[in-house]
DNA sequence: GAGTGGTCTAGACCACGAG
DNA sequence: TCGTGGTCTAGACCACTCA
């Protein structure tokens, strides 16, 4: 179907697909250093480094600065549900994911204002959460709340973000999708190279009363996530029939 | 807040960036050769070709084998409308796009059975569409449907495409989005990079009854493609009513 | 054929991580 | 400190586009 790509590195690349596909390079191994894997294919450093990055951005090779380049373990996909009221990125709880949250507050500013459609400088509480599968990230999400609707009684822990659930009735979310490449930020937070994409969504949420409950800005390492978006269009249909 | 990039490539791409956004550069026109360019900054040409893939990867220049790298106009984004019911990669009406689209019989195979849940070799009809901005791509859309779902009186032409806002009454619609690398094929097709990550939209509508009546791969450059999707929560919460 | 970008080489030097 | 990857150089050769 693809004719075989005829330039080195895709080769080089093609052979350590195969060797990790086949087991040879089994997950969390260490390759060999790029000097030694030059060496074995008798091509120039860059060259080699060429083909580790077509690796990298199919998310098989993760290089660590100083370490070197290991095997990826096998492709743990985050699925981002989409639709609405998530406390945080919420992937499916299948998976143990480990998310630490850490809240602020803070005062609109930039294009903040315009997304929750508040004036400038007004209060709002920032909500950063990471959730990890062990040590590897797997979305970073920055959640915006005007700072009246988060109760100002019990401590900034947990719960204050799952309130959201609850509290308005909420209207209408709409979330855009796009395909990005990260932030330095983003790129060290999430551990990946600043050349691999992330998928880019950002959350707004109304309640019915058409005003902005929450802004969520989330990045999700393109290698290891999805974003499923369901639409129920018997309701639609029942709701026209009225 | 992002602190200044160190690398020269960096410090080069900022500062053709700066010369576009202030109009020193405009929307088409031809950046000196690489080899100029790489003696004005005073670096190798590798590194300026570095500098030059990061602008790419931005979707601001465009570089065209043999004739030079432009300056791209100034990103027309498309915006794929999520929720289900849109004949092709339905981007909103607003900007001319220009959608061709080819039918072919075919028969299921690989993965395509599994996500039209029917049996092999079972008769489908593909539609390739392809929608344009001018000259340049903007979606690549593979469209599948059971081959029974297609009338067979009037010829492939655009109406049959449309006929799936009508024809069966629409259960669920389910749409999957990843980011990912383009494979050569879609590199080409959309003229794009192969390092620049595409939004890659796997959608499957069901009618009432659970049948899926359309599958759909699409594929949308993501430096010039957003995806928006609508949850209308209100509906849900009378729905939860009754 | 002249000029363009695409690929590759064979080194050099710096920055990071672990012992 | 030592080995690792990260960046860069100066030039070679090939492939493509256009006149």
């Amino acid at each position: 179907m693809t004719p075989p790509a005829p330039s080195r590195r895709h080769a080089i690349a093609d052979d350590l697909r195969n060797q990790i596909s086949k087991g040879h390079l089994k997950a969390g191994e260490r390759l060999p250093s790029e000097a030694q894997l030059a060496a074995r294919y008798a091509v120039s450093t860059p060259t080699l480094r060429n083909a580790l990055a077509l690796l990298q951005a199919e998310g098989l090779v993760e290089k660590l600065h100083g370490s070197g380049n290991f095997v990826r373990h096998p492709l743990h996909r985050t699925t981002y549900v989409g639709g609405g009221h998530t406390p945080s990125a919420l992937a499916p709880a299948e998976r143990a994911l480990h998310t630490s949250i850490r809240a602020t507050n803070l005062r609109a500013h930039g294009h903040l204002t315009a997304l929750l459609g508040v004036s400038p400088r007004s209060p709002l509480m920032e909500f950063f959460c990471i959730s990890r599968e062990g040590k590897t990230p797997h979305s970073l999400a920055r959640i915006y709340v005007p700072r009246d609707l988060v109760p100002a009684d019990g401590p900034e822990g947990l719960l204050t973000a799952r309130l959201l659930d609850l509290c308005p009735p909420l209207g209408v979310v709409q979330e855009t999708v796009s395909s990005r490449l990260p932030t330095p930020d983003e790129a060290t937070t999430l551990r990946i190279s600043p050349n691999l994409a992330i998928l880019s969504i950002t959350r707004v949420a109304t309640d019915t009363t058409g005003r902005v409950v929450e802004a969520a800005l989330l990045a999700l390492p393109g290698d290891r996530a999805d974003a499923v978006f369901t639409t129920h269009h018997a309701a639609e249909a029942r709701r026209a029939e009225r």
